[in-house]
DNA sequence: GCAAAATTACTAATATGTTAGTAATCGTTC
DNA sequence: GAACGATTACTAACATATTAGTAATTTTGC
């Protein structure tokens, strides 16, 4: 008998990062409501609750935790900078580090968001079910011990290469 | 006895969009290499694996399928038919409409993809291991069927409030 | 038949994501 | 104490996400 020419393999696979894509668009559209309402984006919500209740943090720190990159971070925090909702200011000690921390004006927000954003998990929790929603979490902190590891893309340091003269150029953090 | 003042509700839950987040990023990070080996982007992978399996589809549901927004999915589309990836033909019934199709480059570059993309698949299930892996993917879909419905931002109609007049503007596609 | 509404793909403006690379500073070594 | 590497936050260039709104066309109501 002569065997079935193989052919290109054919993507059997459901399509894994779709698929958890699609699951937090879910999840993410009870809440976007209630961050436009506010006039905030979701990854400067997620600055402030974090800040919230850690205190004041360097930038590398926010980054991991927040799963934001370097290059997006100092952009956000840039904007979040203008509009009042963090100050940013260099370490003594080490003049290369940063603290970020909230204002006052950010914690009125978050006071005023807070019963919001309750009322938003108690909907979407009514939803899924108390039971599927624990074991979901469970499921998600799983994953991401068992897959763990890599440093936040753009976050990550690669060793100098060269070294190349340019104009100076200015701070931006006072 | 006098009762403690309630004070700012003070977000007591977790993050769950953040989680899924990072649980995402874990997932996809293993996929990037291929990617960025290949020279694309991962929302351009999404659309030649939807189109290898459906045959041509129209970019609403395109969008549909692969959770891009209309003005995204313009300017993805508009890339891959720069590279070759797809063609963008008008349907002769309606001349709103456009199919979009692979071309036989597109075509190529998913067969050399496949069996790497295949690698990646054993290796995470092989780390997340095969039961829970399962689980996963069964909870994933049982949530996105229990907080479904919601369109692709960005892609929703909303009524005409005005309709102003201006310069005419050329179509982009022939 | 024709004006209004609906549909489809698109553009515009801005925010964020991704990859690469840079300026300033700090620590160490010699 | 000057050269070297390491660290931190940043910029640059481009792709995508989000929100709003528009052009061209088709369908519907009357």
């Amino acid at each position: 008998m002569s065997q079935k020419p193989a052919g290109p393999a054919p993507l059997t696979r459901r399509n894994l990062p779709l698929m958890m894509l699609q699951a937090r668009e879910r999840v993410i559209a009870h809440f976007r409501p209630v961050l436009n309402a506010c006039g905030i984006t979701e990854q400067q919500w997620r600055i402030i609750r974090l800040l919230l209740d850690t205190g004041p943090l360097e930038p590398h720190q926010i980054g991991e935790l927040c799963r934001l990159s370097s290059p997006s971070l100092a952009g956000v925090l840039s904007r979040m900078q203008q509009m009042g909702l963090v100050r940013r200011k260099r370490l003594p000690d080490d003049q290369r580090r940063v603290h970020v921390s909230l204002t006052p004006r950010s914690r009125a927000l978050a006071a005023r968001m807070a019963p919001r954003i309750e009322e938003v998990y108690v909907h979407i929790e009514r939803l899924m079910g108390r039971e599927f929603s624990e074991t979901f979490h469970r499921a998600l902190d799983d994953l991401i011990d068992k897959l763990k590891a890599d440093p936040v893309p753009g976050t990550a340091r690669t060793p100098r290469m060269q070294r190349v003269l340019r104009a100076p150029r200015a701070r931006e953090v006072a």
